[in-house]
DNA sequence: CACTTGACCTGTCCGC
DNA sequence: TGCGGACAGGTCAAGT
């Protein structure tokens, strides 16, 4: 589910509440969720300060007053959705909701539910649900050492400044012969961009996916790098893309959904010039193009 | 070595 | 209405 942009929305609303907040429990309801035992996770985590929540590619951080770190990989239908008895997180969307026979505020349906994996609670009274439909998202609690060893096999920050088209024919340019889609999708050479967004950058710098990485000029490096930035920044505008169970720390949906271009529009006429959308597999994913005018 | 497929899970949708 | 299969935002390991 989440990429960069939907990863980036979320950070941003829990970078609102979290810091300062004191982990006071922490309820564990898939055993899978996590990379060690509850009774090691429970000693690491509660009662400790969340200092800061930010985001590395796909997956969160919350850095811990005591210098650990809890990771988190949303993979496809994860999210972590911020209640509190009073509050919530986004004005004007209040909703009074039941929990466990009390009262709160906040969007949607209640929490807990079937797919809620796993509970922050913190001694505010606020709450933190780990959802996640297909259990293939996860938890982890590292160290200082083993977060800069993971991070570290992970490639550019496309909304960096230094992610330029040299920048990215530097990074992609290497293995001549593979496809520049499966390319975009490698987490060690750029960090972020998924199934969604891949689809839309190579349409809006007029690449077909399945174009080798050898046949893709100086211009269209700097066309796709811009068209990366650009789509990525657009949508987290627009609070990424619900397409099916991403929401953002409130619970509510994104609104890039309208905004896409080709993804999920197979067969559909090409926004560009008119002609019918085309769907494939490449690399193991649905992938949509316009065989016109992306060449 | 590079690329493809299967596996991990649960849900939805479509054709029969 | 039921059933089987394909497919879904991600990433690994295993197989070719």
């Amino acid at each position: 589910m989440p990429e960069l942009p939907e990863v980036e929305t979320i950070v941003r609303d829990l970078a609102a509440t979290l810091p300062g907040a004191k982990i006071k429990a922490f309820k564990l309801l898939y055993a899978g969720a996590i990379n060690v035992s509850l009774a090691q996770w429970r000693r690491r985590v509660v009662g400790q300060k969340i200092i800061k929540v930010w985001r590395r590619g796909k997956q969160l951080i919350f850095d811990l007053a005591g210098g650990e770190h809890i990771v988190i990989h949303l993979k496809m239908t994860g999210q972590l959705i911020w209640r509190h008895p009073s509050t919530s997180l986004r004005a004007g969307r209040k909703q009074k909701i039941i929990v466990g026979g009390h009262p709160i505020i906040g969007v949607g349906q209640s929490l807990p539910n079937k797919f809620t994996r796993a509970i922050f609670y913190f001694t505010d009274g606020s709450q933190l649900f780990f959802n996640d439909i297909r259990k293939f998202g996860w938890l982890k609690i590292a160290a200082a050492d083993e977060l800069a060893v993971s991070f570290g096999r992970l490639g550019q920050e496309p909304l960096s400044p230094q992610f330029t088209g040299k920048k990215l024919q530097e990074l992609l340019d290497t293995k001549a012969r593979s496809k520049i889609k499966t390319a975009l999708l490698d987490q060690t050479k750029i960090a972020g961009i998924g199934n969604i967004y891949a689809d839309e950058a190579l349409w809006l710098s007029r690449i077909k996916p399945s174009r080798l990485v050898g046949q893709v000029r100086t211009k269209d490096w700097s066309a796709l790098a811009k068209a990366i930035k650009q789509v990525l920044r657009l949508s987290i505008k627009h609070r990424g893309t619900s397409f099916s169970d991403y929401r953002d720390a409130s619970g509510a949906k994104g609104n890039f959904i309208a905004k896409l271009k080709v993804y999920g529009r197979g067969g559909q006429s090409c926004p560009r010039c008119g002609r019918p959308l085309s769907k494939t597999k490449l690399a193991g994913r649905g992938t949509h193009w316009c065989n016109h005018c992306q060449k």
